[in-house]
DNA sequence: AGCTATTAGTAACACGTGTTAGTGGACTTT
DNA sequence: AAAGTCCACTAACACGTGTTACTAATAGCT
């Protein structure tokens, strides 16, 4: 049985112990290329170490390399949106798995909108981090555009309107006309719209073109009277919804541009007493994990998360590598998740 | 408009420009309270760092101090299991939040139990972590125990069977103990479970407990025909809701110790022309974020994630603060959330 | 034999900070 | 006036590592 040492061995120790000199333990260990060491040496320091159970201490490595082969994951998110976030766990896998093939550790870094006395800036300034993921960020994020002014590498997960940040966002225009596309080749003409949040918010605007683009593109008229709002909820798509079936002139489908969002129109088509995708066609955003549990499954856009995280991570690290690729904006692809609620396969 | 320093300030700049020494320096910057600074000395020291924009090197402060005032928290999660982690957001939340208000950081440290080259002890021992916290630990988990026993500060999230580790858990008997009750309160005599896992895992066996010990308090039999395996997934649950619904002397309730798992229950007993809660009373475990949305609402048995992280992280602190509490081991209370499902509003 | 090239290794500096022990001067006390 | 006390501040060491410049010894070549 190895009795436990309180103090860590430092290299001086494995030095002494070895009877060589710190520098020669450092080169073994690093395995330096050109300094040739016999195997002998060699082995013998690499006994000691493992004898000594000596690890190097990362601060002492950082303090001289001045690189911490740290990345911060710095997320906006309210207390009461944290707990409904259901992407985090995929951006996270996507990040931390490019990070890790190149060394790099990940610091999870939340900030609360509300009270921003937390200056994730200084993350970069101290020391802590060689660059800074910044997800959700809000509308003037004047500290991550002064970050980026300073030449401190910065990407930002999502998109910052206005200003010309790197950034990896996904394809909302796009997967918004798959959806409404997928809708028109199934047949139905007059096709609502319940967006997933106002129309300040980016992501919102950009599934409402893509909408319409679709819509026109058929030849098919958009008409503003079958838009309606929601507002992240699964309540405000109940609203939203309640009051499309109300038109005038009824329609037979609607693309809701949010899946929690679509969870409350669902329940209002069925408090209808109408039927899904029979009297109603829906298609939802997001991809979220329980969309194919509900009755029917939700036809849905596959946000891709993890890639998310994934491209994020790659693009900081090659800022950091001072080897930017030439597009700093980079969106990503979605995917059109056929289930039941669209009709497809009734 | 200020110009951009290529090199970050240093504390000896900041020296040099204010006509003090290094030593006045931080002292000033660290406000120490023994030390008489002059309010003018002082003052002007603060006005040099500000204009010069400096901040303190983390690396040679962790160097010299010898502690990093960062946590990391190592996760277990397969690919496919990461994506619909829904305790995750807020798990983190309750963590951060704690370790903030101490000042400490958090390491985001995932490990994929399938490959599991990744040693996470190393995290402690090259100083990159003053204390790790151990979220869904393995079964035979001979790391962390050689970790403890060098006595490392760490704390497991969850429970590690059969070893005697710090650990902070919810009190799974107690939860379901609770949601059996309320069934047995609300009449009724024939109680049905659905188990979230195989009895393999600590939380089936003791929501199985919690159910069985209900059932006998209340002088009610015990009937091992009325209960199923549940295996995490929706699918499970439709499964053994099905075997459930063909027992021949019928049951009028049903505690499922998973929410996912009672999603694929209340979709069995739609498909068999029932109601819930009318012909089916439903009480589900873990109160994982859409369960308000589906139809009817499920009641279930409040998990409480950000408890989780708050009180582990609470716990870890105290260890690296060598103050340790009396109770190494902690069960957190559960919470009944009653809404339709279990017919308390009929 | 004398010069050069290689081998095997080390001494010494640098990284940026916290902190202890100490110093010179002004002020107070006896 | 001498001794003691406090004030304001600093010199110097420590933390543990990476790396450059250098040395002593040996081998290779003409």
């Amino acid at each position: 049985m190895m009795s436990v040492r309180k103090r860590r061995a430092t290299s001086a120790e494995v030095a002494r112990e070895a009877g060589v000199s710190r520098t020669t333990v450092s080169l073994v260990l690093n395995d330096a290329p050109n300094a040739g060491i016999p195997e002998e040496t060699r082995r013998k320091v690499l006994a000691v170490a493992a004898r000594l159970n000596y690890f190097p201490n990362v601060s002492a490595r950082r303090l001289v390399s001045g690189k911490s082969r740290t990345l911060a994951f710095v997320i906006h998110q309210s207390p009461e949106r944290a707990a409904s976030d259901l992407f985090l766990p995929e951006v996270l896998r996507g990040l931390v798995t490019v990070a890790r093939e190149q060394g790099y550790h990940i610091l999870f870094h939340p900030v609360d909108p509300d009270n921003p006395q937390d200056d994730y800036v200084n993350l970069f300034y101290q020391g802590y981090v060689d660059g800074i993921i910044l997800s959700g960020p809000q509308q003037q994020e004047m500290e991550a555009i002064g970050l980026f002014d300073a030449g401190a590498p910065i990407v930002v997960t999502g998109r910052l309107p206005g200003y010309q940040l790197p950034c990896v966002d996904a394809d909302n225009y796009q997967g918004a006309a798959l959806a409404t596309e997928h809708l028109i080749e199934l047949g139905h003409r007059r096709i609502g719209l319940i967006t997933n949040a106002p129309s300040v918010y980016l992501a919102s605007q950009e599934r409402h073109e893509g909408y319409r683009d679709a819509l026109e593109t058929a030849e098919l008229l958009y008409d503003p009277s079958l838009v309606r709002e929601g507002y992240f909820t699964a309540e405000s798509g109940y609203q939203a919804m309640s009051q499309l079936l109300a038109v005038g002139e009824p329609l037979t489908a609607v693309f809701v541009a949010s899946d929690v969002v679509a969870l409350g129109a669902v329940q209002a088509i069925k408090d209808n007493g109408r039927r899904i995708p029979q009297d109603i066609a829906l298609v939802g955003f997001d991809d979220v994990s329980f969309t194919r549990y509900i009755e029917p499954a939700l036809t849905t856009v596959h946000l891709p998360a993890y890639d998310l995280g994934w491209h994020s991570g790659q693009l900081l690290l090659r800022l950091i590598a001072q080897d930017p690729p030439e597009e700093l904006v980079q969106l990503l692809p979605t995917e059109l998740v056929i289930r039941h609620s669209c009709g497809a396969f009734a």
